[in-house]
Order: C-alpha cells, then sequence, then structure tokens
DNA sequence: ATATTATTCGCAATCGATTGTTAAAAAAAT
DNA sequence: ATTTTTTTAACAATCGATTGCGAATAATAT
C-alpha cells in the first residue's frame, strides 16, 4: 500500500504564503491571528483534509490527553462497566481511553504497562492480573512521572491512589445473612490468595463464622475455584465429603456460583432448601438463573466515575504534593432466591 | 505534580561521550554499533530507567505499531469476544490495541474516529454504531491512507474489507428450524433497519416464511424491539393479539429473547410448549435461562482473528494496489430447549 | 610499511506541531 | 506629520528519536 502523505500544517502554510506557526495559532485559536487570516487558514484546512498529528502534538506538548487501562478482561461486567465508568468522566473532560487487557497474564500485562509509560499517557489506571508476580513495573511507572491509580485488585505495598471495595466488610454481611437463614455449614470457594481482595473476603467469611461462634472446618474451604468449571468441580467434591456443606459461598465470581449451581441441579439437591449459594460481582445472568443467585454489587459504574474524578480532581499540575488518597466503597448484598431457606416462601 | 524530566537517548549519550545517533543504533539493535559500547550503552540505559518516547519513535518513522478498534460497547459478549481474537493475532506481531466504544452514538463514533486518525494508527477495525448516520468520516479514514476493516456491522456502499456474517442464511436457518417444529405464527422483532444486519435478518425470516408458503402478517413484525425492555414490552402486544404468535423470533439480539422469555413466563405460558422463543447471538446466558435459550452463534473470537489476519497478510505496504476481501462468516444455529416442542420429551 | 577494505561513530537533517521572541504593519495618540 | 501603542505574523528553537552520509578508526591485505 502506498504510503501517502497527509497534509500538514506546512502545506497550507505554503499554499497561502504565511508562516506554519500562524497556522498552528489559528488551528489551535489561540490569540495573535487576525479574523481574516484565521477563517481563511481554516478553509483551506478543510479543503486540503487536514488532520493534526497528534504524535508531533504531543511530543512538543510534552503530554498526552489520554490515559491508559489496563484491566485483566474487558468481557467480565466488573471491568467493562467501570471502564464505561471511567469514560463517561474522561470523555467530557476530552480526554482519550487506551483499554488494554492483560488476559491474567502478569508478562501481558508488564508489557501493556510498559507501552503505555512510552505512549506518555496522562495517567495509568490498572487493576491487576491473577498471576501477579511482583510490582516492578508499577514502581516503574510512578519513577517516569506518571500518576498511577490502581483499583480492586491492587499491589498493597505501593503506595499509590487506590480504589477499593470493601471486601471484607461485604464477604461477612454475605456469610452473615446465610447463617442468618439458618444455614449452618458454610463452604467457601477461595480465588488465588496472591490477591489481596481474595484474602479479603476470606477475613470477612472468617470473621462471620467467628461472631457466631461456628467452627472453622478446613475442608470447607477449597482454593483457586473461581471460574465456573472449576466451581463445579469444587462444589462435587464438597458434596461428596462425609459431612457435605449445606451453603456455599462462592467468593470469587458468579461464574464460581453458577457452576455451583449447576451441580446441585444436576445432583437433584434444591436451591435453596437444601443448599445455599451466594456469588460475587452481581453479573447480569444472575437475576435471570433459576433459582436466581444472592450476590454482591460492587456499584462497578460508580466506581469507574470515582477514578475517573479523582485523577482530575486529585493529581493536576499545580499540586506541588501529591497524598494518594484511598478510597473504599460498600458493596452491596443483592439477596436473592438462592440463599432464601427460611421465608422461601414470601419471596420467590 | 511536578512534571517530571525522563531520560532521553540525550542523556545517555551525554553520560557516556557519545553521540545519541548510536545510543539510537544501539536500542533498536541496528549494526553499525560495536559490541563493546552497545553493550555500555545497554546499561547505562537500565540504571538511567530509559524508557523510549513512542511519540517521538513513531513521529520520525511516520508510523505507528497501533490498531484502532471503535465498537458500540465492549460490554456486548460478542464484541468482547471479537476484541479478544483480533488481540490473541496482533498481539503475537507486536502491534498495540486502541479500543474506542461508541455507546452507540454517531457523534461518538465520529470522535473515535477522528481521534484515531489523528493518531496516526495503522489500521482502524470498526463495527458502526446503531444511530449511523453517513461514512463521511470513514471515508476520511481512507482519505488519510489509513487501512479500514468494517466488521458485522458495516457500511454498504462503502468498499472496504468486510467480515461478515451471514445473516440472511443464518435467520432463515432458525425459522426454518422453528417451522419445522410446528410453530405456525412465528412473530420478529426487529432492530433498527438503518443497520444493514437487521434488514439481513428479516430477509431470512421472510425467506423462511416463503419457502413453506406462510403468510407474512405484518403484525407479527415489531420494530426495533431490541434490548431486554424493549422486547419485552412488544411481546406484551404481541401476546395480546387477538391472534397471537406460538414463537417469537428474537432477531436482535438474545437480550431482546430474555424481555420475550420473563414476559411469556410471567403469562403463566409454557416454553417452548405454547411459545417457542429464538435469540441471536449466543450469549453466556442462553445456556442457563430456564429453558435454555435457542440462539445464533456468530464465532466472533474467530471472527476478531479473521480480521487481523486480514490486516497482517492482505494489508501491507509492497502491494502496489490493495482490493478490498469481503469474508463472510456463516453462523451456526445452536438449539436449545426454548423451542424444541415436537420431541419436548426426549431432550431437556 | 603502505594501501585497501571494513567497522564504528559523529554530524546534521528530518518527522509535524508548538511557542517565546522579534520584526513589521496597522491603529491610535500626540 | 510624527511618535507611541497595539496587532499581526515571521523566525527559529524545541520536543526525542531516526537515518543517510561522510569522517575517523581499526582490521586486513599487499
Amino acid at each position: 500500500m502506498k504510503k501517502q502523505k497527509r497534509t500538514t500544517i506546512y502545506d497550507i502554510a505554503k499554499k497561502l504564503n504565511i508562516n506554519a506557526s500562524s497556522v498552528s495559532r489559528a488551528l489551535s485559536n489561540n490569540s495573535n491571528v487576525s479574523e481574516a487570516t484565521k477563517k481563511l487558514i481554516l478553509k483551506t484546512a478543510k479543503e486540503l483534509n487536514y488532520k493534526q498529528n497528534s504524535l508531533a502534538s504531543n511530543l512538543r506538548k510534552g503530554h498526552n490527553q489520554t490515559i491508559g487501562v489496563v484491566v485483566p478482561r474487558i468481557n467480565q461486567n466488573f471491568f467493562a462497566d467501570v471502564i464505561a465508568g471511567i469514560e463517561e468522566i474522561t470523555y467530557q473532560k476530552g480526554y482519550n481511553l487506551i483499554i488494554c487487557q492483560s488476559n491474567e497474564s502478569y508478562q501481558r500485562e508488564v508489557e501493556c504497562v510498559n507501552a503505555l509509560i512510552n505512549q506518555h499517557v496522562s495517567c495509568i489506571i490498572i487493576s491487576i492480573s491473577a498471576d501477579f508476580e511482583d510490582d516492578r513495573h508499577l514502581r516503574n511507572v510512578l519513577e517516569n512521572g506518571i500518576p498511577l491509580i490502581q483499583f480492586d485488585r491492587v499491589a498493597d505495598n505501593l503506595d499509590t491512589f487506590k480504589v477499593l471495595n470493601d471486601n471484607e466488610q461485604a464477604s461477612m454481611e454475605a456469610v452473615l445473612h446465610l447463617i442468618e437463614q439458618g444455614y449452618k455449614r458454610i463452604a467457601l470457594l477461595e480465588g488465588p490468595q496472591n490477591l489481596n481482595i481474595f484474602k479479603q473476603r476470606k477475613e470477612g467469611y472468617l470473621a462471620a463464622l467467628a461472631k457466631h461462634q461456628l467452627p472453622v472446618v478446613p475442608e470447607l474451604m477449597k482454593e483457586n475455584a473461581w471460574t465456573k468449571e472449576l466451581g463445579a468441580e469444587a462444589t462435587n467434591e464438597l458434596l461428596n465429603l462425609p459431612e457435605p456443606p449445606d451453603a456455599i459461598f462462592a467468593s470469587t465470581s458468579d461464574f464460581s456460583a453458577l457452576g455451583v449451581l449447576e451441580v446441585a441441579t444436576n445432583m437433584g439437591l434444591k436451591v435453596p432448601e437444601e443448599l445455599g449459594i451466594c456469588g460475587y460481582s452481581n453479573e447480569a445472568f444472575t437475576e435471570i438463573t433459576s433459582p436466581s443467585i444472592t450476590t454482591i454489587d460492587q456499584y462497578s459504574v460508580s466506581m469507574g466515575k470515582t477514578i475517573a474524578n479523582l485523577f482530575f480532581h486529585e493529581i493536576t499540575e499545580d499540586k506541588e504534593v501529591i497524598i494518594p488518597k484511598i478510597v473504599s466503597i460498600r458493596p452491596r448484598l443483592i439477596i436473592r432466591s438462592s440463599t432464601l431457606k427460611k421465608n422461601k416462601t414470601t419471596i420467590d
């Protein structure tokens, strides 16, 4: 394909017999250009189909009206929603978004972050991948003078802006709800413990048990059960125990909870009467399974807005010193049929 | 925030008392630099935490190892999957992706496209928004020498690479399946007819009816019923007709089909015995509703790969003239419980 | 030891836009 | 008519990396 040459401000300048600087000023509408020539420049710019070269502009100006976002996967509702929230704000401010997915791979995450650093983005917003190893790449962001905002899955030891869910609180509420409904042996499906969010959810689970002096039973806690398939597998094992659980809290995701539901249904177990199920994230489908699944909503869209606003309000050029803030959002337990053992007849 | 100055090749050059050009050559590993100095340069580059400025590099080189993708929404499985497919290929080739969402707004779409043109991306991949008005912005892409690949929702009159689903064929198959199952009055939920994909699906519907000499009943065709809510609304109207349909083909989306299912369930209609339901897109939830929903799978991930490969194989600098290709993918009908009226007892 | 070839590296221009400074032109004031 | 002030626009440097070309140095051949 022939590499076509695009029209530059010099082309416009040459055609009008003026200097490129005037063209630049006219296009950016910055004083010092008479109305007459400005109009002329704008007209010929349109005629020649001029498009600004952002590369040159940003190089010269030393910054970039774009923000980089790195998430594990865009096809998870939580992340897609957060991005939607971020975009709502950044769009108003005239910023572009570069969205990257790490695919839960540390290697990819590092590469994404480096590419964003090279692009001189104004800010990097990240939720780290599942096989997170260390935070060198994130320190690098800061060392290169780029503001960093972490959300949801964060590197704990790194002092940056963070927007978090109160996972422990939410998790505890969920388990307290299960207990209140009369469930006695509550199993836990855990996520990768190198991610703090999953640790916190486990803490919440333990805290709830402790509150009611329920015993902590190790065989009721299944590690790394965070996909539908792994959730199903873990459920199989759990339900074949001599003393199977009467409720399963899939603290990892709703997908995992879905796996639980499928296995339970296949085994002929009645949900919620014989088995209570609680998921995490409020994926859209939790509302339409039968029974619908109790889960935890993380206010993802508004979380995205919070993140973006943090950038625009807290991280500005004029501030001499920036003290990273940590914003914690309290998720909301959404009680649906899958855990309503007690008043089964009234609701559902 | 203090705008920190980042180390450049000049900083490295100064420190080593050599010329910046050597640093550049060393970093890009391009001959003409002795092993000794190359090693030295690489070492100090690491020491000084050097990061290449892509803006400068791309400006000079005149191109950009990034591809822009514009989709209506990233939180629709179809698009998220296509993007995943694109990424799988582009990642291997060392290309970055800039993902933009138009939010189904023409205005936003134009802005996204312009931003990508300004960024001098190597290629723009787009699926147009629902309120598509005209293709001026897309012509602009071509006029600026940027290859354009349209997929799924395309502007018909524009001669570009296109990767399409054979919507008419898939739609016809779906309706033929309904007829074969014994449904006689099949309603159609249509999408915005300014998008060709929805026109084609309607064609397929009509073709299937014609094949079996079934009458075309205007009141059974509902326009613009493509969200869950609109689908539900349309279903309400349809089911309250003097002669209601015995099947509804939600050609717009699975979300719409979900609306149908909810209304039917609420009205106490048995699916599939009293009402057949067919959706479109194979969203994950269609498998887990009860009954599970018959739908059409569009091979979205492989579609994404096809798109990316088109760019790398067909659109290369060395080709003198590029003839846009149109690739058509034949979707697959996935038959599930919601339409299995005939052999209800055997399956489900 | 000298001539020839191959390596290695510096110089300077370039990509396209921005911007501080200065000069010229126009407008206003004397 | 002349001086002062204000507008307008040209000049030139700059952002950071790349690259053709030529010069200097090292390696090889004669």
